[in-house]
DNA sequence: AAAGCGGGGTT
DNA sequence: AACCCAGCTTT
């Protein structure tokens, strides 16, 4: 006994694949099976929402068309393509993988599950995803949306926030999944969980797979998936110091290549309990040996990551003298010139400010 | 198994 | 404010 043995599997295969082939969306990585363009869009839509990623698709696409064109760029030119798209170690990781296809496997992204999974950055899902959209290969292609249709379709009440569980839904989708159009089948279970089986108020009574829900028939469709809460998140200030010099010069950090925000620029920032208030002009000035001739608040930046918040008290500093960059990852740069640099959003929105 | 890792949208 | 999302890596 298991969870797909109660549903008409030929049934529920071409009711899905049927309205998918009518219902779906007209997308940029849509418009052909190239593995490479599959490949990109599956790493930006990692949690990341559609509307989101178009844009960016699309601007990474015309900046490195090809496997070798995004191999032969360089980092910084990959990381200001992603600047504003989040969790960066998803380009990093992309391009470094990118690289390994083009050297070890003559620049033709693998069809083999195994080679194909040991990239950087592709994981189950990933892995899934390519093989049946851009290959044709049934398996599964288990994200959010399709534990969040099968958990109910199937009525599957395991907590999805453990790892274990998708296992659960990819054995039930190795048992559902059509072998004659695997790439329709995965992606109209994940169009489904967009469109219409959606996480509040699902559109049941649009539903072109109702007639196989479990979770419908039985009127639990609104309690379904089962996902446990997570805990609460911390609260980080700061003060950021917006710092120029006479000659029009800002200072900028590159944060650390590990962590938060990896690699990307900042204005620096410092902890209040480090330099209280009333020692921000004197830690300026030994730190850039400078003297500071005016300071001003500029507005608090509030930015809330998924695991924490960042309050950013930002100060604008103005200093007598030319400024030099104190530390190896500084760079001294005027307004115009921080154009290249990938800066986090909550540092866009100080840049936003500046005068 | 749990935690770290962005950002935007919905309710 | 809480919850959601086309997840993966590190510990």
């Amino acid at each position: 006994m298991n969870y797909t043995s109660t549903i008409n599997i030929p049934q529920f295969r071409e009711d899905l694949i049927t309205w998918f082939e009518k219902e779906q969306r007209s997308l940029p990585w849509r418009e052909n099976r190239d593995p490479y363009r599959v490949w990109v869009s599956e790493i930006m839509l990692q949690q990341t929402k559609v509307d989101t990623v178009i844009p960016y698709f699309k601007n990474f696409i015309d900046h490195f068309p090809t496997l070798s064109a995004l191999a032969n760029a360089n980092e910084q030119e990959v990381l200001k393509a992603w600047e504003g798209l989040g969790y960066y170690s998803r380009a990093r990781n992309l391009q470094t993988a990118v690289k390994e296809v083009v050297e070890q496997y003559d620049a033709k992204v693998p069809d083999d599950p195994r080679q194909l999974g040991d990239l950087k950055g592709v994981g189950p899902y990933t892995k899934g995803a390519i093989l049946s959209i851009a290959y044709g290969i049934p398996e599964p292609a288990v994200d959010g949306n399709v534990m969040r249709v099968l958990s109910r379709i199937l009525r599957i009440e395991e907590d999805i926030a453990k790892p274990k569980t998708r296992k659960t839904f990819e054995a039930a989708v190795r048992d559902l999944i059509s072998s004659e159009n695997p790439s329709a089948f995965n992606q109209g279970l994940m169009e489904l969980g967009a469109l219409i089986c959606t996480p509040k108020s699902p559109s049941c009574l649009l539903c072109p797979v109702q007639e196989h829900c479990t979770a419908f028939r039985d009127g639990v469709e609104q309690s379904l998936p089962i996902k446990k809460k997570k805990t609460k998140q911390s609260v980080h200030t700061y003060f950021a110091l917006v710092v120029e010099d006479d000659t029009g010069k800002f200072i900028l950090e590159q944060r650390p290549n590990q962590g938060l925000l990896a690699q990307l620029w900042q204005f620096p920032m410092v902890k209040p309990v480090e330099v209280g208030e009333h020692y921000i002009a004197a830690y300026v000035e030994e730190k850039f040996d400078v003297k500071v001739s005016d300071m001003q608040k500029l507005e608090t930046v509030k930015h809330v990551f998924s695991h924490l918040t960042w309050f950013l008290e930002v100060r604008y500093i103005r200093v007598k003298g030319t400024l030099h960059a104190a530390d190896k990852n500084m760079v001294l740069v005027t307004k115009e010139e921080m154009t290249p640099y990938p800066l986090p959003v909550s540092h866009q929105n100080i840049y936003k400010q500046l005068p």
